[in-house]
DNA sequence: CACCTTGACAAGAATGATTCTGGTATGATA
DNA sequence: TATCATACCAGAATCATTCTTGTCAAGGTG
């Protein structure tokens, strides 16, 4: 995130332990994993105030919300352009970053206003081959 | 899905309107879809026999579930390779039926086994365009 | 066709992620 | 330092999905 000292936010230690947590994580961690480590700085943490905060960093477009597991939402502070891999198994989430230029032919988009894309790899990552048959 | 004449389910009254129902369906269907619709002609029907029908299609391949709305899953019968077309207000999806052929480079790729990939392509569709400003 | 076994059904409880509520506390600003 | 908008916490509420249990019926067999 860019030096917190932004603008338009009100900065409290329980933000800035979030704001710390996420910056250059590329886990994508899950509300609930957030939730469990700022804990151990601040046990009265609640998780309405991650939940909040990350409405808010959301809102404000520093942080991106992933879909891609439909047991849990994810979020990736990385907010530029980019795609994901996935294990199968683990369901480890990677970067890629890359672009590949795709395009709906016009016939099939007709005036569909397109906007953007997102790849999902999916497969076994290295450590899951390994262990697994 | 091919004729109900399968081999290894149990044919039952419930299980075949969810077949009827999800038959050539494009529009991606929710759980309560599902249930709303065939609850008509089933007043008994239980949400349990909705989602156990389509775990078991599920396994058996003749049902992909789509991980692309946070708040529910969406069913598509259509179990051919494809990507979709989702529109940001209205949360409509579309099949794009197309190759795009994406590769990610052997230095990002490392020793993941790539097995597939899904492009989420997002946008506005042509009817909220027209009512939105 | 009658019977039997297995698996499917319904109803409702349980789970778990996310959102909401209401009252209190605290940054930011003057 | 006083003010005020806004964030915080705790817990309740919501809602999709899964699980449980007792009952029943589909499909194969004789």
């Amino acid at each position: 995130m860019q030096k917190y000292r932004d603008m338009g936010i009100k900065l409290t230690p329980q933000r800035l332990a979030i704001l710390e947590y996420l910056e250059g994580n590329e886990d994508h961690p899950s509300a609930d994993d957030i939730y469990t480590e700022i804990k151990k700085k601040f046990p009265m943490m609640s998780f309405a105030t991650v939940y909040n905060t990350l409405e808010t960093l959301k809102k404000r477009g520093d942080l991106v919300e992933l879909t891609i597991d439909p047991e849990r939402r994810h979020y990736d502070p990385d907010t530029r352009h980019h795609h994901h891999l996935i294990c199968r198994k683990c369901k480890k989430i990677l970067d890629i970053h890359r672009d590949f230029s795709i395009e709906i032919p016009e016939d099939q988009k007709g005036t569909f206003e397109v906007l953007g894309n997102h790849i999902e790899f999916y497969g076994i990552c290295p450590s899951c081959k390994m262990k697994g048959e």
